[in-house]
DNA sequence: GATGAATGAGCGTTCATTCAT
DNA sequence: AATGAATGAACGCTCATTCAT
């Protein structure tokens, strides 16, 4: 029968932290949760609030597991590398043995399965919004141009092997294949994209390519 | 010899103009360095106080000409239209009747003089980085299907005179004239283009340019 | 007969400011309550919510009359110049003719009067609390040497008369004089002093000037 | 030979001593690097991380020793007594017989050792910075007057013997020899001196001592 | 039509403190 | 005895907006 010691305590509950932990998830859902909403609204209009909320956890916790709100930004960036580079290479030599018609249609599949990931689309979106920043269009642009030089020897194999046309240099007809399928993904494939959305993009997609293919067939021109 | 009735008056009032300072201009003027601060810096990222400075009033002022900083975004897409339609339209009858090459070039160039004009490239970024108003990419979308509504009509006029290849629909055929050309317009021309830009984009119009015309040639396709 | 153009406005008041104004007594409000408080409370433990509620603004409105708390500080303390240095001079010539008992005598009294008044006794507060800054106690020290150069003039004169005592230079007496008497001051004459710590103050001052007094009456010494 | 009952042990546990790993010395570690914390950027600005990491423990570590920060800053202070009361003193009989040139030179070389040394330095600065608290500049007087009760007696006798002058009570004679001397040991005996200050500081004392001296000396004066 | 003093909401960030481990 | 993830309060400061002049 222990006396109360204390009998006058007023008690009033001191902060602290309630239960549970795991540093490193928590950081990941940070970082999952400030994606979407700097391609919602953009790093500006987000607040460290509105992340630490979606995060589940108070804004000034944010801060043991970041500097700060932009060093959560570039710690995205850090760990998505150039955005766009991301379709997975084929092997070069059989890409040129194989026949241009079936490579074409598997490296548009790809491109667009990494595309329309939400994590892509959500890229895309903050890249095209903080133009300002490093890791503004310039990405965009430079992972054009990566797929450009990856491809450009296959498609000089083709034409000396006279399976596409040869009035044109092999750079620019990767060009001509690539740089139009970004235009349906920048305007359908966002962060916020619907089914609908999903499926026009789709369809100028395989318009593309089926315009692309009869494009390149071998023939006499004259330039 | 008239008598000066007032003759400290600093400047002589002429009759038939209203005293007001100059309400129309001032207004104008904030549109213009609204856009252009919006444009740069995006619109959460612009102060008010900023517009006002860059328009050589106080922030406060601005109040007189708008209710406030978003409606002066609005007022500058309302004054401003679907922002890629403003390709000026060539006359249809004329278009059908002329060879293609020429027509198809000089909207080509025609574009391209609406693209880099300053007041163009500044709403292209607002438009982009602006993702959740109104006013997103799609108005971007729409700009394009309105130019492939103007010019099915004389593409159709030419596969019927057998002057361009007929496997396609019309309308795919000017989506593969213009759809591209969106691209080095959204990478290149941009509010802050530089010199070196404006070639990169100038040298992609070109090569798409030449890699269209040689491939809407009429000859025999298998699809 | 005006038709109601606008019969269902909501109406809801927004923001703004109450009444009248006056900018630099609210500049001068602010410099005051602001010395008070950081001679109270020191510059790190006062709040700019605290400066703007003891001068009756909100805290926002402090930063369009300082650029920030720092520069409120600052201010303070380019307006007061060298603290201590405040004794107002006599006429060198009139000192050195006139009788030591009743110059030095006249020189304390100057001296009491300053450091007795609110706002000396706060920003000596000030001073002995910030340390780290340019306005720390080296204010102090620069006061005191300040007062020996002016007064070792008199002293030496009084000295050649054989008024005084000769076995120790003029500065030295000078400093006798004065050094003491930062001690109460120091311990008694704060922000926040009471009757009874003036009443102790200025016995210790009287003893010893009365004691100064006696010591340095000209008498053969051996040193 | 005591079997080892568990072989795991990294530290063979000694009989005698207790198992805790060092409890009172952090705590030490902690009343130190305090002090020199607080003496250097006042109470509040010092954070107890800065505390924690100076003592080589993390923040919350802290909680474990003392309740809060506040009690750390008492805790200091409980320990350390009354500030300017360490001069260590001499037997009242032994001084009272001596000579009082050399007592006195004596009692300033004792005060001057215990206010040179780094902890008393670091205790003024505290006390002069942190003035609302119980432990404001009022120690410093209380330290003066503790002194002057404990000097009275030798100064009386001297008298008696006619060693010093007689026109001032006692009490005042020890505070015209020490009171002055708080004036160096503010100015220049703080936390972060340079050897210029001691030097500056040491001819301070040195002066007033001569000074004192002399002006003591028993002699016929008029007051 | 314009100014400038003022406001209240909210922002990014820091801090003393708590608690499960 | 110590850690580290977490909290809630508060801080210095910015911003869009209001209103008397």
């Amino acid at each position: 029968m222990a006396i109360d010691r204390n009998p006058s305590t007023p008690a009033a509950r001191r902060p602290g932290r309630p239960p549970k932990s795991d540093s490193a998830a928590t950081r990941d859902r940070l970082l999952d949760v400030a994606l979407e909403l700097f391609a919602r609204q953009g790093f500006a209009a987000t607040t460290v609030r509105q992340i630490g909320a979606a995060a589940g956890i108070s804004d000034s916790a944010l801060y043991g597991h970041f500097p700060g709100k932009q060093a959560l930004y570039d710690a995205l960036f850090d760990q998505a590398g150039p955005v766009g580079s991301r379709i997975p290479a084929l092997d070069p030599d059989e890409m040129a043995a194989a026949e241009p018609q079936a490579v074409i249609r598997a490296l548009v599949e790809r491109a667009w399965a990494e595309w329309s990931s939400p994590r892509a689309r959500q890229f895309l979106d903050v890249m095209l919004r903080e133009g300002t920043d490093a890791s503004g269009p310039g990405d965009l642009s430079a992972a054009i141009e990566l797929t450009r030089d990856q491809l450009q020897m296959p498609f000089r194999r083709w034409q000396e092997r006279g399976l596409v046309r040869t009035d044109l240099p092999p750079r620019q007809l990767v060009w001509e294949l690539f740089a139009p399928l970004q235009v349906p993904r920048i305007l359908y494939l966002r962060g916020d994209v619907t089914d609908a959305d999903l499926a026009t993009a789709r369809q100028a997609v395989d318009n593309h390519l089926a315009y692309f293919l009869t494009s390149i067939m071998s023939a006499e021109r004259t330039p």
